[in-house]
DNA sequence: ATGTCATATAAACATCTGGTTATATGAAAA
DNA sequence: TTTTCATATAACCAGATGTTTATATGACAT
């Protein structure tokens, strides 16, 4: 396969794409993603860990937490390619809606200053269906 | 699925990449690019409905021979993609090929004239052979 | 009309891949 | 040390996807 087929395929994916997008707005720890998200903790870990190996992603261990962001040097075809994504996220419903997640997971994190992943798993499930409703009213 | 990943997915297959990036060039029919690529008619044939469904071909028929070429009019998203793929071109020695083997196939239609599919496959196949020993030796 | 050639479509098959469930690692807290 | 919490890895399964083979369409030539 060529190499420009495998990166498109890595990003052909909506979770794995809706997981970078993420990270593009600021860095995140493993169960941040999951809350936002709203999706199961070994997809999210074994899509970041699918990013990172492509050389989009850097990882940093704090405690039990780890904490992925974009990598600062990452190759120029995968440069280019995040920089487009990012141009069109928000002509993606999707996409927008979960940055628009994003931002109520750190009204919450002020709060409680940690990531108990329970109560904040609840606390996103009720964010997201807030925002769900905002976006088709509108 | 996002709009973005159905696009990203589109793209993701070595073939449907490969078909694209040689209209990218010039104006092909079906048997062009079954010759140059090497690959079987009904999977040229289903690959380039799919491009156009999604809004990245045109087509032109001519006779028995159809003509696909790159939409004038594409979406931003599409047109974008399009480009960037086009600009990291080179730095692929599977889709860098391809481009050679079209250039080989030019010459033959000038002899030719015409689309005549078994001799035009068989001098392909020669042809693809060639470059890539050529591509191996550099 | 019949046959040939270029292309399209359908059916069938094998492979790949995303998601879940279950389990392992490894760090902090008790 | 034992327990708890965050993350990683493995095994498994269901559904999607690419390719081939076979057949259909439709235009031109004979």
């Amino acid at each position: 396969m060529t190499n420009l087929a495998k990166v498109m395929k890595l990003l052909s994916d909506a979770t794995r794409l809706r997981v970078l997008m993420l990270l593009t707005k600021r860095e995140l720890c493993v169960c941040q993603i999951m809350g936002v998200l709203g999706i199961s903790q070994p997809l999210v870990s074994r899509n970041l860990h699918l990013l990172q190996e492509a050389g989009f992603l850097r990882e940093r261990k704090e405690g039990k937490l780890v904490f992925y962001s974009l990598k600062k040097d990452m190759k120029p075809v995968n440069r280019s390619i995040v920089r487009l994504l990012k141009g069109h996220l928000k002509s993606d419903s999707i996409l927008a809606g979960d940055l628009k997640s994003l931002g109520e997971c750190e009204d919450f994190q002020k709060k409680t200053g940690k990531c108990d992943m329970k109560t904040f798993s609840d606390f996103m499930k009720k964010k997201r269906r807030k925002i769900a409703r905002e976006m088709a009213g509108e």
